[in-house]
DNA sequence: GGAAACCCT
DNA sequence: GGGAAGGGTTTCC
């Protein structure tokens, strides 16, 4: 048997017609031992579970399979009873996002193959480096060996953090109960904005900052794709980045549709039943969101690697998974969503279960500057509490990862609330002294809070949503009614984009309007209504300018990076921490 | 409750 | 020579 896991997707956007063989030999022939014994553990671990499921397999009689079989064909009649057909489900993917920004700023990235991240872990890169086999996930050396001209950039988290929320208030306007999955991703439900669109909405040129592509005024259309092609298009006006999006009836096929028209494009899927099975039959199961390198592996160890697939081998599914699993897979194969007249009661918006930092440094044994760097790592995450609005966690983790890259966590609850360094630090240290005992090299330290506890303000930005588990991805959860989402006070665009759909932007001039002088929205300023191009560039200038200042207002230093060095305020924790920023890769 | 194995960006 | 960092859910004990 010879067993494959794609630890890389095939396929993504970007990358179709590769030399995938060659790309696969200067991979493996830069893989050190040490990786490659890692990798290998890997599978075989999948080789057992795949040998155990072949195992399980052929002790079952053909009675056993059939009888799986008809009861999965009457699970299946439910989840057909309830197939949703109506709802306008819309996913919003920007393009190469980490990397779009960064040739977005700087002109000279914009035509040449360039990734984000450092020499050992690239985030993402941009389309020009896809063709070269140049990934996320990717370590920087190996990209370089596909790409030797390839230009690492080396990125700005909470610059992308900022993007991300600059974008998201387009996409607010559409459904203000928009889901996010990530940075540079949501998950919308249009279906009442389209209904209530009657008219059509014409809407200024907003023209971002510097020598992007400028468009001319959009006179949209009142369908759905239509209406995604002017929140694609607006997005672009408003930050300079491009997006996909994927229009179908659940959020699971929209997840998927958006990224077959990538970049820059999207992709509807029909609402009729016969499309979407037809879509779902051919469908390599990777493209699901939730079934990844280890699931594709043990899936098409019984000969499942189509959507389809799922379906016609219901019967040894139905025997060989968990039944939250094989109900998954059943969904998944019919491409199901289903609204039934009994929705979770749940909420939608929840906080964030969690919080942690880890850094990846040189290996080493010496138990000080291990010690030194979870005290480091402890004072980096008390310190960022503030910002998300936790008052402290009641479960402490420690994480670590040994030079041969296993990973293991330890964790402690506490019945009071762990929020300073001094009642967290020892916790950390106590656990990382056992674990030392193994006497093995340690490559990886990371620190988490979890059983939160929250300042308890009514703003929106401190609530997260939380990640679709595999049954929620199908099974819509409850949505707020739009009355009991709050504005945000601080909100640089609520004047201009609250506007309900059926009006026109304030940024466009109101062609009812009699008075003789107009007001910029942004600065004040009084302008003369006749004098049309000089307000309207007034305007993209000011907006622009507002961008920017919102970029500037926090300095770089205030929140997370993607690589962050020990530095410190006083003279003990610059000697203490000294070590350890010697032993950081970047 | 704790730990590991998945998954996602 | 070198393979990230942040967050989530599910499963088993
Ligand atoms: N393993 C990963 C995957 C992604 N990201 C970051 C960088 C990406 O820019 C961003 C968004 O992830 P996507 O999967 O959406 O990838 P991109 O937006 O970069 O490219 P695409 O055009 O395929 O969406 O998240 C990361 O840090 N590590
Ligand atoms: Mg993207
Ligand atoms: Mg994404
Ligand atoms: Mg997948």
């Amino acid at each position: 048997m010879t067993l494959t896991v794609n630890a890389f997707s095939a396929n993504k956007a970007g990358m179709t017609g590769l030399d995938k063989e060659k790309i696969q030999k200067i991979i493996s022939s830069n893989t050190s031992s040490n990786f490659q014994e890692y990798s290998s553990k890997q599978i075989h671990r999948i080789e057992a579970r795949i040998k155990r499921n072949n195992e399980l397999l052929s002790r079952l009689s053909q009675e056993e399979i059939a009888k799986a079989e008809s009861e999965m064909n009457l699970e299946a009649a439910h989840i057909e009873a309830e197939r949703e057909l109506t709802r306008v489900k819309v996913h919003i993917d920007m393009d190469a996002f980490f990397a779009s920004v960064e040739m977005r700023d700087d002109p000279t990235l914009r035509s040449i193959p360039m990734g984000v991240g450092t020499d050992l872990m690239l985030g993402t890169s941009n389309y020009i480096a896809r063709k070269f086999g140049v990934r996320a996930a990717m370590p920087g050396f190996m990209a370089r060996k596909l790409c030797p001209e390839l230009t690492i950039i080396k990125g700005d988290y909470l610059k992308y953090r900022k993007e991300s929320s600059i974008i998201r208030k387009v996409f607010d306007e559409y459904d203000p109960n928009l889901e996010s999955g990530g940075l540079d991703e949501v998950y919308m439900d249009i279906t009442d904005y389209v209904a209530a669109r009657k008219d059509p909405v014409s809407r200024k040129r907003i023209r971002y900052r510097g020598d992007c592509v400028c468009r001319l005024p959009l006179l949209s259309e009142n369908d759905a794709i239509n209406i995604v092609n002017e929140i694609r298009f607006r997005v672009e006006q408003i930050s300079g980045l491009t997006c996909s999006a994927g229009i179908a009836s659940n959020w699971m096929l929209a997840k998927i549709c958006s990224d077959i028209n990538k970049p820059n494009g999207q992709f509807r899927l029909a609402d009729d039943k016969e499309t979407i099975i037809e879509f779902m039959r051919t469908l390599p199961i990777r493209k699901v969101s939730g079934i990844g390198a280890v699931t594709e592996a043990i899936l098409k160890g019984i000969g499942v690697e189509k959507c389809g697939d799922l379906f016609e081998k219901r019967g040894i599914i139905k025997l060989l998974f968990t039944e939250l699993s094989w109900h998954w897979f059943l969904r998944v194969a019919l491409g199901v969503s289903q609204r039934g007249a009994s929705e979770e009661t749940d909420n939608c918006l929840r906080h964030r279960k969690s919080i942690s930092t880890e850094r990846t440094f040189k290996p080493t044994i010496q138990l000080e500057t291990l010690l030194d760097t979870i005290h480091f790592l402890c004072a980096d995450l008390i310190e960022s509490l503030a910002e998300g609005n936790i008052l402290g966690g009641h479960v402490a983790t420690l994480s670590i990862k040994f030079a041969n890259f296993d990973r293991i966590s330890r964790s402690q609850s506490a019945n009071y609330r762990i929020d300073t360094v001094d009642n967290f630090y020892p916790m950390m240290e106590r656990l990382l002294r056992k674990e030392m005992k193994r006497g093995l090299k340690i490559r990886l330290l990371g620190v988490r809070l979890s059983k939160l506890e929250f300042l308890e303000k009514e703003t929106d930005a401190t609530k997260r949503k939380s990640q679709k588990s595999l049954h929620e991805f199908l099974v819509p959860k409850k949505r707020l009614s739009a009355s009991t989402t709050n504005e945000d006070s601080d909100d640089l665009f609520s004047d201009q984009f609250t506007i309900p759909p059926s009006e026109a932007d304030s940024t466009e001039i109101p062609s009812t309007s009699s008075r003789s002088t107009i007001q910029c929205p942004i600065c004040n300023q009084n302008f003369v209504y006749d004098e049309n191009g000089k307000i309207n560039s007034h305007i993209d200038e000011c907006l622009n300018l507002e961008i920017i200042n919102k970029m500037e207002e926090t300095p770089s230093e205030a929140a997370i990076r993607p690589i962050k060095q020990a530095k410190s305020s006083s003279k003990s924790s610059t000697e203490r921490y000294k070590a350890f920023n010697e032993l950081l890769y970047c």
